[in-house]
DNA sequence: CCTCCATGTTTACAGGAGAAACTTATGAAG
DNA sequence: CTTCATAAGTTTCTCCTGTAAACATGGAGG
């Protein structure tokens, strides 16, 4: 599909090179402070180029985002649905599955929770983001069905889990998890904190 | 000191009205992207006065984040050592107090927390993210010497707790713990989800 | 009283966002 | 095959920003 077609003036696709050249530049720099101007410039167009598929910088930085929820869902899914697994080790799994990905794409992971991606202003970038946080859910309900986790409302349980996984992530990618400052192995011991709360067996 | 002293050349103590004028807009836009200028020019100088008391924009924002961290620690210090409280009660009170901050200065707190408060580059900001994620951590030692806290090691505690009360923190600010999804009372059945596992009572 | 220096201001410049007007390839209709 | 409407690029333009440099001012110390 994306034969390098390098004829001159229609691109063929350059919306997704426009997107392809942003992740670019938000895994080099783990920042999206990049120009509009300087995306188009590294795909090799005119500075006004993008804002025919995009309607500002902003919209260009949801759809990185969407994109980011996209394969955080993805990836979490894959690893808590590989094996048959009990539910106390699928969390663990998903959740470890979340910090790496947020480990391996600390510009994009922060970008999807910030601000610069407004949720309440593009509806599929909230889907996407929502997409992700009910695969949370429903294993809290298997856990509890299954007599794993204890019985309370989900809703605080979910509040919990997401806070901890994600403040977690957070941590760890601004380098605030140190040796120094928590120890080794700070995230496997903060989960497991977590589930010491979260399921029925002390 | 502050005698609204309005002579002309010389504004008295323009470091300080800048960094008040920024805290303003922080507060009212929710966000860093004002332009120094602007600041320069509702603080009344020309937009090339700050330069004589910040570096650069950066410098700023991190000075903004610094005094953040600072008005933190007090919020949660006094919140914790008001009265005769217990430990469990002196964690729920800290842990409050901190979302309420973020809940009250959602801009700030963002900031502080974000890349652009780069607290490697920056001594005085480091010691006061510091200073208050000390106070968690003398907590903590309370807990486990009274037996109230299971006596596992400090670090992995600590990173549980850090990582549960900013995660909800940011999460409450961004409003993605609405009813909806979530829940009436997220934040303190989370906490309390967090407190079965930290607390020896089960 | 004079003179220095911190703290202002003015001026200048390189770059970015985004709008508007212009250009070109493509593919559907005749 | 030709025409031509249109999507997708480009050029040009205006306004704004960050930041540097040169200049101005006025208060404190000799």
């Amino acid at each position: 599909m994306s034969e390098t077609k390098d004829r001159s003036y229609h691109h063929g696709d350059l919306r997704r090179a426009l997107i392809d050249t942003a992740l670019d530049m938000l895994a080099t720099d783990q920042n999206w402070t990049f120009t509009l101007r300087e995306v188009a410039r590294r795909t090799g167009v005119s500075h006004a180029a993008p804002y025919k598929h995009f309607r500002d910088r902003e919209e260009l930085l949801r759809e990185l985002a969407r994109i980011g929820f996209e394969r955080l869902a993805e990836t979490m899914t894959r690893a808590m649905f590989s094996d048959g697994l009990s539910v106390r080790e699928k969390f663990m799994a998903g959740a470890q599955a979340c910090i790496d990905f947020a480990l391996c794409n600390p510009g994009l992971y922060r970008l999807m929770f910030s601000a610069d991606a407004d949720k309440t202003v593009d509806q599929p970038l909230h889907d996407a983001a929502m997409r992700t946080f009910h695969i949370l859910l429903q294993l809290l309900e298997e856990g509890q069905r299954d007599g794993s986790f204890r019985p309370i409302p989900i809703s605080g349980q979910a509040a919990a889990c997401w806070a901890q996984v994600h403040g977690l992530a957070m941590l760890v990618i601004g380098g605030q998890l140190l040796e120094e400052k928590v120890g080794k192995e700070p995230v496997s011991a903060a989960l497991n904190v977590l589930l010491n709360g979260v399921c029925c067996d002390t």
